[in-house]
DNA sequence: CTAAGACTTGAAGTTAACTTCAAGTCAAAA
DNA sequence: TTTTGACTTGAAGTTAACTTCAAGTCTTAG
């Protein structure tokens, strides 16, 4: 009768996410669905968009915390156009554009690295952090600062 | 006496990692220590090296499991030369690579993607995944197949 | 010798993003 | 109408890489 609804099952077949995801998604209001009457949960189309926007920003390294900060940005009173979209994932190239900044410079710096052996000297910062006042010398430094840091606890 | 050892608390100042860290690391394999008459923890500066390499692992995105096979292939009779490091790090540019090409990659597809706003329209595989006989027409791809896919369980 | 501060342990907690489970209900093809 | 398979729930489990905690012990400067 009603427009085509999709069940969970459905949804997961053409999203690629697991039920248990969904109904995660749904707890985490990052996705709605209505109710049949027995309870069990229908899907409007549209959801798949969602879903498809919820993959590509996992993709990029969004938290589901930030994904749910940018769906909080879609206007709630009309369905999203294509430039609400746009507008939303907009920020993703610089943040690209900043992750592979720094693999590249990772990379660059590595190869300095482990071509010059200073994994194993004394005076690399890489084996030698926070210790510049180092007993033999300053000694030349490879790596950009942030190697030296303590990995982040998380992203 | 003895060569000076070093304690956790200066290993932790040194290296940047938390004394729970260091513990954690002892536990799981991946560092040694020996121990004072009154069962402290003793390090010889080489614990630096180990750590160094563990920090700068990281960084290439290794998991701590992958870490230790790396590091059961040094040497165990006698100190790692340049050499052995240099050894079981050249394969991170390799890595190094293929993470920086996905990147690349993922921001070319998104840059033609967020241009066309196809992040909204029926005939997008990235709001329609694995539904490729979607009802109006074919429709141009624009993000590369892997995009498509579920995020992988874990790396 | 003493007190402060660094150290010890095992167990449990943390975070993200889900998955698994058990026990039961719903939907729909035949 | 039956029965099969899809669905429901809340709670607990998972994984990585650690951190926090409580209760107690060592070390060392003074």
């Amino acid at each position: 009768m009603g427009i085509d609804l999709l069940t969970v099952g459905e949804v997961a077949a053409r999203s690629g996410f697991a039920p248990s995801a969904l109904r995660f998604y749904e707890r985490e209001g990052l996705i709605l669905a209505r109710r049949t009457e027995g309870g069990q949960r229908r899907y409007e189309r549209s959801v798949l968009r969602r879903l498809a926007f919820i993959r590509a920003a996992q993709h990029v390294g969004l938290t589901l915390d930030e994904v749910r900060t940018a769906l909080s940005r879609l206007p709630a009173s009309r369905t999203p156009t294509r430039a609400d979209w746009t507008k939303i994932s907009r920020s993703w190239r610089k943040r690209l554009d900043s992750e592979i900044d720094a693999l590249v410079a990772l990379r660059d710096g590595l190869d300095s690295c482990i071509g010059c052996g200073c994994l194993s000297l004394k005076t690399c910062l890489l084996s030698n952090p926070h210790d510049e006042a180092a007993e033999d010398g300053p000694g030349a430094v490879y790596l950009p600062e942030w190697l030296r840091e303590p990995v982040p606890a998380d992203r």
